[in-house]
DNA sequence: CAAAGTATGATAGTATTACTATTATATTTG
DNA sequence: CAAATATAATAGTAATACTATCATACTTTG
């Protein structure tokens, strides 16, 4: 099972990328340190020019890679999706209780990331940042429809929905299954970002507070079948 | 009353500007096509050479009144949140019931946004969208804590603030009232988005709907004093 | 092993953006 | 009418977001 897990690799849309990342040493260095830069510096001041300085190579060999850095974007937010709907669905398989399982899946969705060292070169609490800080700029765009229709967003998609399951297994009378797992999922990186910059806003101020609120939230919100 | 409210001007942050654009017409054709402008071509692809252009004026008299669009769309954010606040403030001032009156708020951030003839320059409905669009962006920045130093924000916040304090009416018991009230403001934008154009994602797909939702949540999750 | 193919690097070039600076002209005010 | 102020026009700069071309190095395969 472990060694499974060793050579794993999470695919993403082969659409946002020209050549894909994985494949080459350019390639997953480019993944690495734009995961860092990004995270550096912002995404409107992260350059492709910056990155190839960076890594010692040149911005003409990343463009091979990568159209343009919201393509980059769009392509390290589906994995980022990606890697926390496997963690997700693993650590809930078995869970038998839909409350229980719901309880687990708000835990792994508003928790504090951990380096998760299976993929070496991508350092996911930094690449959590970056979801938290860019991400609704890779869909508040103009080109948001166009680009949804060419499936660029199904990971983020896919995941609500299972916490949309995951909501109507607990209380399938509820009437707002997708609109309170979309909430909860774009609500925990919204918290996580105020209770950085606006802390006056929120009352999460640590890994607990910030998974109980939307614990209690749906605990309240949700008839449970006895 | 109804001639207080048509001499009106709602006051926004003054480092928002470099020279108020309420104070002239050329300042208020900025504002006006600014808006019709941010909202037809999107934040990213809106130039102060366009706006120039589209009002038969000339870039540099646009960096006149603000130093660059990032403070623009600071300023048409301001402006927004202090006009849904004066809203809010005026229909529920007279509500006794702590209940009532979160429902009332809520169903006001939720609505569809009606254009307000008091205000001739400023098409409310586009400003609504470009909110729901583009104000992320404003605050999703490298100069966030700066900024919100400086005071950018405090409308935003202010308005949470009053919804924290509805909350906290209504159920002084319940431990989360600040991050349900930015829980609440934020979602009403994101669901209104997801309405748009994630549809899978939503339960919301109309203006009922989108207020029924964020009402029967807190309507559940608060206790109500009887 | 040589030829061909592929990946990368280096350089140059373009259009646009996001400004700043300067000067000219028009309008307002004292 | 003079002075002050607002706006317009033009030019210029550095950076961005690319595209194109050519050279070179490394890899595959016949």
């Amino acid at each position: 099972m472990k060694e499974l897990l060793n050579s794993l690799q999470l695919r993403v849309h082969e659409k946002t990328y020209i050549k894909d990342p994985e494949s080459s040493d350019l390639g997953k260095k480019i993944i690495k340190y734009s995961i860092i830069l990004i995270d550096q510096l912002g995404f409107e001041a992260f350059t492709f020019k910056k990155l190839g300085l960076q890594i010692n190579s040149n911005e003409s060999s990343v463009y091979r890679y990568f159209e343009n850095k919201h393509k980059l974007l769009l392509y390290l937010s589906a994995w980022y999706w990606a890697w926390l709907e496997y963690q997700i669905v693993l650590a809930t398989y078995s869970i038998a209780n839909p409350a229980e399982k719901l309880n687990k899946m708000i835990e792994l969705i508003s928790q504090k990331v951990e380096l998760d060292n299976r993929f070496d070169h991508i350092n996911e609490k930094k690449l959590s940042s970056i979801v938290i800080n860019e991400f609704s700029k890779s869909f508040l765009t103009k080109e948001v429809d166009q680009e949804n229709k060419e499936g660029y967003f199904s990971v983020y998609k896919r995941l609500i929905g299972r916490f949309s399951v995951a909501i109507s297994d607990v209380d399938s009378s509820y009437p707002f299954p997708a609109s309170l797992a979309s909430t909860i999922v774009e609500g925990s990186l919204h918290q996580r970002f105020l209770k950085e910059h606006f802390p006056k806003i929120t009352n999460c101020n640590d890994k607990e507070t910030t998974i109980l609120f939307f614990q209690d939230l749906i605990n309240k919100t949700l008839v449970q079948k006895s």
